[in-house]
DNA sequence: ACGGCGATTTTGACTAATCAAAAATACAAC
DNA sequence: GTTGTATTTTTGATTAGTCAAAATCGCCGT
């Protein structure tokens, strides 16, 4: 039998939250994962513990969970459809980058292997979504690059924005009036540790400042290669990845 | 709370099979609904009672169940997505009208409005599905034509196929390689009661003969207009709907 | 070593949807 | 009318997923 949508959101949830463990751990706290999926506690550990059974979790309880090695295939086909369907509704559908999240989330459970290959290649096998979020491969591969942020970029040199890692309409509208969607670009002209701000330099020349907070979510590129390849468009224009 | 999956099938599958009742009734007895839905005959009881409750159907014990207006404006808004979806695949992403049905299916339970509205934008408001079957407008309202068949339609005359209504995929890629897909023209050259069947001359003049069940599966359009806006492309393409 | 407290697990209960099998019903045939 | 059969409904159980609240645990600070 197919998994259920509910399993294929508790394995999702269980790899971004891994994903987001401070440097060194990889158990995810049964709070986290179950603050991140909206259910109680008590639903989630019971829910991991079938999980485990099934061999697609690993449970250390009161430590927390992590997924072996078929879960990480199985969510990584999960967020393979997520993230190809978000790239298709804003490439294809011309639906704007904040507001595909909520319909992704429904139809990573539904579309099939023939409809999702049929976007992939319409798409052009394309490796990251309108969020520069990874898309896997379809064997279930993710290639995770490693990102400085705003917070951590060296000062002074451009850099490009390549991931921005929060789905919430409201920052995604922020970013955009801004000119940080991924491939566009930026430089951090000043860091303040007691403002807990960053002052940034958008492509225009207009300068703009940014919390901490804020500016951890913006993953930047800052190998010379990335500038060099996204000066030519400063545009707001669909972001040119790669 | 917006309906689940399963109310939605239900209220679906009750539209249709009302539909295809034996003209006069008006109720759709239980044990067909259980068997297009695949489910026990008591689960459909159940189902179908609790339906009555929220004022969906009205539910005669023993005689049937019909849907009430707030029923048919659901079930037209699940076959508005479904049919929209449908022609989506086959037109946008290049799916065969044979493939799309069992997507359609999953699909029709989770396209949120927003979506649906581009779809129905991007294919310029069709009025019908690759099958030929009619797409229910935004508010809920279905003109549904009546047509002939070619069980039923004048011998001799050339009319257009405009509606196929078996969803079986072999079924589906036979009517195609006959060129009797929905837009395309045939003429019923002999109809033979007691051999069971009708002898048909393809737009190419190749003649071939249906059985009585799956010439009465074929609905035409035997007025004069149908056949002179059909008359031009008599290949096998994408079918040009009215 | 001992509290205390936040995080986690356990418990008991509930809802939606389903099935198998028994009971009831409608109706047609005799 | 009585009877037989097919259809429908009822009954009792099951599964997946969930919650609230009680019980338990781990660990930090004293
Ligand atoms: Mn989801
Ligand atoms: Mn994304
Ligand atoms: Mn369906
Ligand atoms: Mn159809």
């Amino acid at each position: 039998m197919p998994p259920s949508s509910t399993v294929e959101n508790y394995l999702k949830e269980v790899y971004l939250g891994v994903g987001r463990l401070p440097a060194g751990a990889t158990l995810l706290p049964m709070g986290q994962l179950a603050s991140a999926l909206g259910v109680a506690p008590g639903t989630a550990t019971t829910m991991v513990k079938a999980l485990a059974e099934s061999g697609l979790v690993d449970y250390e309880p009161y430590n927390g969970v992590r997924l072996t090695a078929a879960g990480t295939r199985l969510a990584a086909t999960v967020l393979r459809r997520h993230r190809l369907v978000e790239l298709f509704l804003v490439q294809v559908m011309g639906m704007r980058w904040d507001e595909v999240h909520d319909d992704a989330e429904h139809l990573e459970h539904v579309v099939s292997d023939r409809l999702i290959d049929r976007i992939d290649e319409m798409l052009g096998h394309p490796e990251t979504d309108p969020h520069g979020d990874p898309i896997p491969g379809k064997e279930g591969t993710i290639r995770e690059r490693h990102f400085e942020t705003l917070l951590t970029c060296p000062v002074g040199t451009r850099v490009v924005v390549a991931r921005v890692s929060d789905q919430d309409p409201v920052f995604l509208r922020f970013v955009e009036r801004h000119g940080l969607k991924p491939g566009q670009v930026v430089s951090v002209e000043a860091r303040d540790e007691v403002a807990d701000a960053v002052q940034l330099r958008g492509a225009d020349e207009t300068l703009f400042t940014l919390g901490a907070r804020a500016a951890s979510k913006l993953l930047v590129d800052v190998t010379p290669e990335a500038a060099a390849a996204a000066t030519p468009a400063a545009g707001r224009s669909a972001a040119p990845r790669r």
